[in-house]
DNA sequence: ACTATAGGTAAGCGATTGCTTACGAGTAAA
DNA sequence: TTTACTCGTAAGCAATCGCTTACCTATAGT
């Protein structure tokens, strides 16, 4: 069984660089997989298999139009990586961090 | 030849459930490995083969005090994926990324 | 000098990763 | 209806991962 918003595969999914950067590709717009090929040495299925895991994630969905597949990504499912570094913020910019938190604070109540 | 300061090796270091608990321990202080072993069901050598990955990263420093060695957080080694995901930030919140923006230009110049 | 403790490291293992090539299904164009 | 194109998936593979147990060195305590 597929057990659905588990953060580790999040944190897995992005540990590839060739997946992060397929994730920043995807960020201007939505791409077809041989669209995204196109920008790696790799072969054809071997994009595919990243974007399976990165669909896994739940950080992209795929749009079937006609014979192409297009890729959008899914930003919030990043969520969990902002979260757990948010816990570091302080350590390189206490000053920021502080303004964040006020900010969300205001946000929130 | 080891290359240091790849930023692969941070989002590898970090894909690991068990080696971002350590990090997060170690925000409130350094420990010793058995200290941190103590958190973990796995064997104390497994704790420190995540430690070494943890090493190599850059992601802590070691301090040998007696016969017990001192794990120390280098929170500055996680800059890569802040870096990175802030990429991504305006998609939540588009209005604090405005802001940071902002106090980030007015800091540069 | 013994004994105990802290912790690194090697060997070995099963599981997983990341790629390749080969193939098949579905859609579009001729 | 052929032919071409898009893409997923299976099989196979070498390499790496994540763990264990066994063993070693170094320091501390008696």
């Amino acid at each position: 069984m597929v057990t659905p918003n588990r953060e580790s595969d999040i944190f897995a999914a992005i540990s590839h660089p060739a997946r992060r950067r397929i994730l920043d590709l995807l960020v201007e717009t939505d791409r077809s997989v041989n669209a995204l090929a196109g920008d790696f040495q790799m072969s054809r299925p071997a994009v595919s298999q990243h974007l399976r895991i990165l669909l896994n994630a739940g950080l992209v969905t795929e749009r079937r139009q006609g014979r192409e597949r297009h890729y959008r990504l899914v930003p919030e499912r990043l969520a969990p990586v902002r979260e757990w570094i948010s816990h570091y913020e302080r350590f390189w910019d206490d000053r920021l961090q502080r303004l964040q938190e006020h900010l969300l604070r205001g946000e929130d109540q």
